[in-house]
DNA sequence: CTATAAAATAAGGCTAACCATAACATTTTT
DNA sequence: AAAAATGTTATGGTTAGCCTTATTTTATAG
């Protein structure tokens, strides 16, 4: 009944099916895409997963969390984004590596800690990349908003978040400016999967849509 | 060259033994008691730490830490002892887990969160156990102390360090408040490896000879 | 110097996560 | 309806860390 600790590659995978698509199927492969492995390892753990209890997975139509799973993944998304508050605001990391080592401190985190680290920032309700952090109960709004990648021509949007992980993809982002509450304009939409030309703060920047997906918006004029 | 990340594994074997005793040799038992796993299973590890050349061992006369080794393991202290400073002085976590969680925490910082961290605590030289934070160099001043079970009827001194890493033992001491700073007399010594009987302000405290062994004390009157 | 205790090694096993390559099943596209 | 693309499974590997049981080697105490 009781949760015993997960493992480290355990909380990757029921965290990444959160952030890829909370609540609807996910295909293993994009699940392995995210996790950097391969397909086969990612079917293999899925099984695992499966017999735990922490996912059901319905061969080619994909996998979901169960109600155990959602839990512990939601958790580990509450530990992950309170480490990034923390290494943001009290330690001054750059923006861009915060994902990256709150992603290794997650695991190692015991719940009186979680609670208490929780309580040292404040409880604060959004993290540094612009997403709600949820709370101990794993209750939390999710954004609503669309990405960067579906605007047309014209629209001005405000940045609600940034859900890239990568530490270069962040960087880049960062040295844009496109960063969670900065308001943009889309200046062309190149066709063909084309980049699209933003201008954030009077800046004019290209991007290609691949990292427009990892940023959601709220529109404020179309 | 570099020293690539080592996994969790290696750097426990390698902080046991700092931990067990500086520069000298440990017999491999020995390292297999403190962490938990049997002797054949240190053994093979001890095998596997050799090749990296993190340690040398001398069959039947003991392992020792090589220079790299050394510096690794003192840099897995400066973690840990830092995360207990948080730990203890931010988050206000109770003084008998802290080395337990900061155990876990330790093998999840990067270098510039380690050194972020020691900014943030503003460059502690102590730890709530009393053991001194290695510099970022690794360099730092072993406690002049010894053991508590060293001690004779009658001696007073002053605790300045816990050594014990059990969650269970650390809690029973901090219910008799044998903390770092407290003064303490040596009231009686049993005969036979028997227990010591304490007067630690103003009470008195039966603790066994290997609970002793963890109390670093400096003798202030004999 | 020999008996005993302690340390080490040998041998065989286990699990969690990974890998590649190949075959197979299903869905989607044409 | 067939072809192509995608997803899944089968099979056989690997590595790090653990385990047990049995044997061997060395140190040490009498
Ligand atoms: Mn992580
Ligand atoms: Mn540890
Ligand atoms: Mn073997
Ligand atoms: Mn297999």
């Amino acid at each position: 009944m009781t949760v015993r600790h997960l493992s480290e590659s355990t909380e990757m995978y029921l965290k990444a099916m959160v952030e890829l698509s909370d609540h609807e199927m996910v295909m293993v492969p994009r699940l392995a895409e995210r996790l950097g492995v391969t397909p086969v390892s990612a079917n293999e753990m899925v099984r695992r997963l499966g017999e735990q209890g922490l996912v059901s997975h319905t061969p080619y139509k994909g996998v979901n969390l169960t109600k155990k799973g959602r839990e512990a993944a939601v958790n580990v998304l509450r530990r992950q984004r309170l480490w990034e508050v923390f290494l943001h605001d009290h330690l001054k990391i750059e923006w861009s590596h915060i994902y990256e080592y709150a992603c290794s401190l997650e695991h190692a985190t015991a719940p009186e800690v979680t609670e208490a680290l929780a309580a040292f920032l404040g409880d604060p309700k959004t993290c540094p990349r612009g997403n709600p952090i949820p709370a101990t109960d794993g209750s939390f709004k999710p954004l609503e908003g669309i990405s960067l990648g579906e605007l047309k021509t014209g629209d001005k949007a405000r940045i609600l978040a940034v859900n890239a992980t990568a530490t270069d993809v962040l960087q880049y982002l960062q040295e844009r400016d496109i960063l969670p509450g900065r308001e943009l304009r889309v200046v062309e939409v190149a066709p063909l999967q084309g980049p699209l030309t933003l201008e954030v703060g009077s800046r004019i920047t290209a991007l290609g849509l691949s990292m427009a997906e990892f940023v959601i918006v709220k529109l404020i004029k179309s």
